[in-house]
DNA sequence: TTCATTCCTTGATCTAAATCAGGATTTTCG
DNA sequence: CGAAAATCCTGATTTAGATCAAGGAATGAA
């Protein structure tokens, strides 16, 4: 059997302003705000971005590689609650009182981040900025409660057809191919945040592999029928 | 059989700034953002506060009376994303690009709003107001995460433990008994919001009455023993 | 009050997906 | 590279909860 191509998605050079913020900031705003933003060593397969009850510290836009949001409950079991990609902001659940989950890279993963001292008065002083951020801020509520939609009462395969149109999106609008991109997440970790099994997964991936409307090989995911994917989300 | 007590709950003259952002505020302060708040006619049971897509206009807090957001598909069908008792705030879904859900009341609802233009100077001038504002989306953010916690692989009898705890605690923290209060939405409501039929539902809140954990008269719901209710949830 | 409508409960049946089990494949890392 | 570990796939069985069905309370209007 052939290797599959490897291909990781990144975001070279980026900065908070560039990739989240387009067009809503000024030459001389970006520029007060690429002055802010702070590298952050590279983290590996499994390693801590921020843990729960931890402080917020900063903002986070992730560069390359991909990222897990997850809350740990008492009894050790774990319940993702997201997946952030190239371009994304990882971070606002922390704002009230500290981060209500923890973030965990599911591979070698490169972020900057923006230190809340500097959101703190870059929002006072940049009225942009400010609804930038309360705009970004709803979205995240907007996109967490879709979820709900994806959760609530809907098959394995309207969640799988759904997730995996969700990412075609996502990877679409920073810029990415649509219809080729890594899903570098486990079946596990599918299942988990789609509150299915894993073998569920696997299963259903069969199924729209066999009916041509993707294919996947390792770690890579092609859309063959966009169209008929769609149609499996049943709104 | 009796006739159940009636109550309803309310937040007599409240106004934003009393009901959400205690202690955030100075003197001052708390008279600029009073002065910008807007009373609102009373919604009838079934009436539209907001509907899907249109702008932002307030953010609402409700004084009385119960909301719901819903979203509604394209196939006609709907699902709740959330309930809004008093003291709570309503519309931050509609920051980005117009509201992603509508909300609606599901009996006769008081709200007051603050209304965009406001919201945007008075969150430039005021530095812990703009900080509040922050910490309440980053709330609900978390909470809609933490629904995503509720709906994945839970038992129907973990999700029914879960949402009445849930209830409990929000009304304990606007200065309502944490042991009795109203359950105003129908059971189909209540089923629609956590994925499950409403017979199912029915079932549930049946057999947690049979075992003396809670007990439902009309639309009054009374918990029993609140250490056992826990256990249900089952984390 | 009475009638109509909506809402709630309970029972019987059916089904989607969990669980259990085993083997195949891929990835990781010394 | 090669062995160990992790991940993935597929089949058989079981079960929680959906669905179908029907009668009973509550609510609201006339």
């Amino acid at each position: 059997m052939r290797t599959p191509p490897k291909f990781s998605l990144s975001c070279r050079d980026c900065s908070l302003a560039e990739l989240c913020l387009p067009r809503a900031l000024d030459t001389e705003e970006l520029e007060q705000l690429e002055s802010k933003v702070k590298q952050h060593p590279v983290l590996a397969r499994g390693a801590l971005l921020y843990n729960l009850r931890e402080p917020f510290h900063s903002l986070y836009v992730v560069k390359s590689g991909t990222l897990k949001t997850v809350i740990n409950t008492a009894s050790g079991e774990e319940q993702i609650t997201g997946f952030f990609m190239p371009g994304e902001i990882v971070g606002f659940d922390g704002l009230d009182t500290g981060h209500t989950c923890s973030a965990v890279a599911i591979e070698r993963t490169t972020v900057c981040g923006l230190p809340l001292a500097a959101m703190d008065d870059l929002t006072g002083a940049i009225p942009s900025l400010r609804r930038e951020i309360f705009r970004l801020m709803s979205r995240e509520i907007t996109t967490d409660q879709s979820m709900l939609l994806t959760l609530a009462r809907r098959t394995s395969e309207e969640r799988i057809a759904t997730f995996l149109m969700n990412l075609s999106e996502r990877f679409r609008k920073r810029g990415f191919s649509a219809v080729q991109f890594p899903l570098a997440m486990a079946r596990q970790d599918i299942g988990n945040y789609l509150g299915m099994a894993a073998e569920t997964v696997s299963r259903v991936l069969t199924n729209l592999s066999d009916a041509n409307l993707i294919s996947v090989h390792g770690r890579v995911l092609t859309v063959l029928n966009p169209t008929s994917l769609a149609l499996r989300v049943g709104q």
